[in-house]
DNA sequence: CGGTCGTTTGAAGTGGTTCAAGCCTTGTGG
DNA sequence: CCACAAGGCTTGAACCACTTCAAACGACCG
């Protein structure tokens, strides 16, 4: 699956390209697409940490996720949170007005980098573009069936599972996207952040953190995971 | 296998109605597109309980149900189960080839008659269709949306609250096709199909139960919940 | 009428929460 | 360059929500 291709062109280091090489190997965008992608003139949008990524007018509006790390989350009124999923470089995420009660929110965690994905899309219909739209509609499918696993890993995984299952799948997408080396990557998340996505308190997932850093399976520390082993998770939260 | 019969009688256009209720209401569906449903000669599908609706084909296939209690599902290795949602009459669900480990399952709770939307659809394009592919569309975005709700309840909510709020959930969404009356409505679950929906053991589930029942809140017995505050219940789970 | 499946209850155990305090790291301003 | 504040991490102790196991009971079905 993972077809590695020397579709990025090194020259400048565009921030684009990381967004390309993941949709070209999770969503087989091609070299038409990825061209389309780096030629068209769509401005970049910053959104600080901790902020929400709001869509300009009031409809959902999909974003292609360039760099930094976001979020998809519910708030309740007494204050509790759930974090739905995490959107990381070359994902493709719909944003949608925060007001929408039964939805949810897209917020920045890290500093985050993204295109507006109907901005770029508008207009010309060449096939350069189709495939670019074909490969972030995939993109948001996969995200659509990341949830099931999520909702599995609430509902009925205990707390080690979950922590492990989850850093499982961050390592796998960072990989797609070049952002695992030597056995570890990096992670913007507080444990806060992990708790809430993993329907635990903070202190548990501390705990639980622990239990995975004894049985050698994974360290998390100062922002990063180091000592992955991939195997042993897996057999984890099988 | 889907056992369709072609009944070509005026008793489908009974069982279409609650489909075509849910959908007027749900999803704004117009007169046209409640005619077109009506008058399309798809045949119904039929799944006794406790079979998987799989597709005809290897691809995802939308159906959209006329009567019975389906369910979203995944199994894991261990034998725990997840189930993701509950599709009543008038909804539209995606099913898929059992295969697809990363995705999820639909399964027939009671008997269940369906018809499968793309063969309805396919053909003509008058304005009739149109409407109906439009509503149906809404239908699959709506039980999206659910999906959301339902992590909440998982990750974020105790027991009571779990139960109380897919209890109103059922309730509005059976409201919304006629099958609430009196104060109550029929529910083809047991325990243990709540328990797995819920992320709870059935023996739990039982209690918290005992506890709405005790509370005066809602009251489950023989297939059948009586009794319902739905102005309590929302207070539980605010 | 007996068998099966679902529900109900009790008692004991465990996994996760809560509260509270101390520590470490990072960033900020003097 | 140091001092200090703020936020995140870590740990302990007590508590409680939910699970597990086991047994009995009730409803439905052939």
């Amino acid at each position: 699956m993972p077809q590695s291709q020397s579709t990025a062109k090194k020259p400048q280091n565009n921030q684009r390209d990381r967004a390309i090489l993941g949709l070209t190997r999770s969503c087989g965008l091609q070299d038409e697409g990825a061209r389309a992608l780096r030629s068209v003139a769509s401005p970049t949008e910053r959104y600080p940490a901790a902020t929400l990524i709001t869509p300009a007018g009031s409809t959902p509006r999909p974003k292609l996720i360039l760099s930094g790390w976001a979020c998809e989350l519910r708030t309740i009124e007494d204050g509790r949170r759930q974090i739905f999923s995490f959107a990381l470089a070359g994902d493709a995420v719909v944003s949608r007005p925060a007001s929408a009660a039964h939805s949810c929110v897209l917020m920045a965690l890290t500093a985050v980098e993204c295109i507006d994905v109907e901005r770029t899309l508008s207009g010309a219909q060449d096939p350069g573009r189709q495939d670019l739209a074909r490969a972030i509609e995939q993109s948001l499918q996969v995200a659509r069936e990341r949830r099931y696993t999520q909702a599995v890993r609430l509902g009925r995984r205990s707390a080690v599972e979950r922590v492990g299952d989850l850093l499982l799948e961050l390592y796998d997408r960072l990989q797609m996207v070049d952002l695992v080396e030597a056995g570890g990557f990096p992670i913007a998340l507080t444990q806060e952040h992990l708790a809430d996505a993993l329907g635990l308190s903070t202190v548990h997932v501390n705990r639980r953190l622990r239990t995975l850093r004894t049985r050698k399976l994974a360290t998390l520390r100062f922002g990063r995971v180091s000592g992955f082993d991939r195997e042993g998770l897996a057999a984890l939260a099988r």
